[in-house]
DNA sequence: CGTTTGGTTGAAATGTGTCAAACTTTGTGG
DNA sequence: CCACAAAGTTTGACACATTTCAACCAAACG
């Protein structure tokens, strides 16, 4: 079955597997857990800063970001989140939230009560490992994007970004061999990675004359994924793969 | 008792109990934990990138720093940790490390086998908790730092970094009034906030002009409180402090 | 003391931002 | 199904924040 149509509840076995078997206890609780599901429009805010939710979702389809906006006006997009993905997960524990979460394309998602959730970890503690475990591989991909912003010119950051994008995809089975569905804008991009939006434009423009990757609408082609690698100076141990899937 | 002479089990404790009123038994338990103490060199690397840790450690005097270097050699801090904070919980649920942490300044540390930490969470699920919620503020911090590096300006940076320092110190009772002991090189600050040496010694003359800083041999003095956090556009809410710390 | 480390300064180079306009694609209502 | 509007992309010229390089200075230190 294709990852795009698996439930909410699917997604987050099929990942917490990849690190341990589930028993079939642990798998069926994962099964029962009462989700309230909802569809969301493009650019519509899930979250908002400040907020204290009682509840989490778990992204089934489509694509969230998480964002904040400057003083002056500038904003910054500090992840990007895909199927599988339960992007404020950090709102079990730390009741105000300090960032925002938007959907960047049309998404479904599934709402999971906080009380049903900590009751989850309190039967099945190795859930509760795991799902702290995922919030530590998140905070590991906020370090490596302060890398990426902080020390690295345009042109690495995007490839870095166009990378972890791939790989990430990939591992939830969202990769169709050397391409991927990428419906982000350029401004969205710039907003990711530090930078303006023309010169996100520039930017692709190299990359592509380099022979390094080439777009068919919203889909990336990785036409050199060596040669991508090279310019991002990619090592995806940050992102805490299964030792194949790296 | 000051905190710098406090243990590293005292300074867990407090923490903790910033967040929920310990029982007897949880606090009884933290103070059994065995310790191994250990004192390290300025400079000195504590884990290494790749380092596949069966142990964590506490901080208790000192600073220290995660960072990275890109392919091309320029090094990126992602984080400062300060007395009480534990700069590699994240080893307890991903084995191999991403980053490197290092000493900045001469540290006193106590390392703590992962074995009696999981001991501890299965025993005292809050405190499991407690730890998870340790992790997600880092989390929380790194995700600021991705913001400040990505949309504000060198002056905007530096000052955004000294307040969250501030803010950080006064939390763990490090700060004597407005000021604080902040014995990091002007170097050390280019690479926290991905700037070169030369522009952060600029900066800090533009802060010291502007009269919002001033320093003191290795004690950095804030002048107008104010007027560095509307430099820095300091929120501290994603420090997660109690809210009559903040 | 000489040496090292860290701080400061100046001049020139450069990567990226800004602004403004044109172009292209997508979506929509008549 | 066309016409138009809206959204996104592309281009050029110019401004500017930050980097680089190089030298010099000051403090700490063995």
């Amino acid at each position: 079955m294709p990852s795009a149509s698996r439930s909410a509840a699917q997604l987050v076995i099929a990942r917490m597997s990849s690190v341990f078997p589930l028993s079939t206890a642990e798998e069926a609780a994962l099964l029962d857990l009462p989700l309230q599901l909802a569809d969301i429009r493009a650019d519509q805010d899930i979250v908002r800063e400040g907020d204290r939710p009682t509840q989490c979702f778990s992204l089934s389809q489509g694509f969230t970001c998480t964002y904040k906006f400057t003083g002056e006006g500038r904003r910054q997009i500090m992840a990007f989140h895909l199927p599988g993905d339960m992007p404020d997960l950090q709102s079990l524990h730390l009741p105000a939230l300090d960032v925002s979460i938007a959907a960047i394309t049309p998404c479904r998602i599934a709402y999971i009560q906080h009380d049903a959730v900590r009751d989850l970890c309190d039967r099945f503690p190795r859930i509760g490992s795991a799902l702290w475990r995922e919030t530590l591989i998140d905070g590991a991909i906020f370090r490596e994007w302060i890398v990426n912003v902080g020390r690295r010119d345009a042109p690495g950051r995007m490839a870095h970004l166009l990378c972890e994008l791939f790989m990430r995809l990939r591992a939830v089975g969202l990769a169709e061999g050397d391409s991927i569905a990428l419906p982000f804008t350029q401004a969205v991009m710039a907003d990711a990675l530090g930078l303006s939006t023309v010169h996100v434009n520039r930017t692709l423009q190299e990359l592509r004359k380099a022979g390094l990757v080439s777009w068919k609408g919203e889909t990336l082609i990785v036409r050199d994924w060596k040669g991508l690698q090279r310019e991002a100076d990619f090592d995806p141990a940050y992102l805490h793969l299964r030792p194949d899937a790296a």
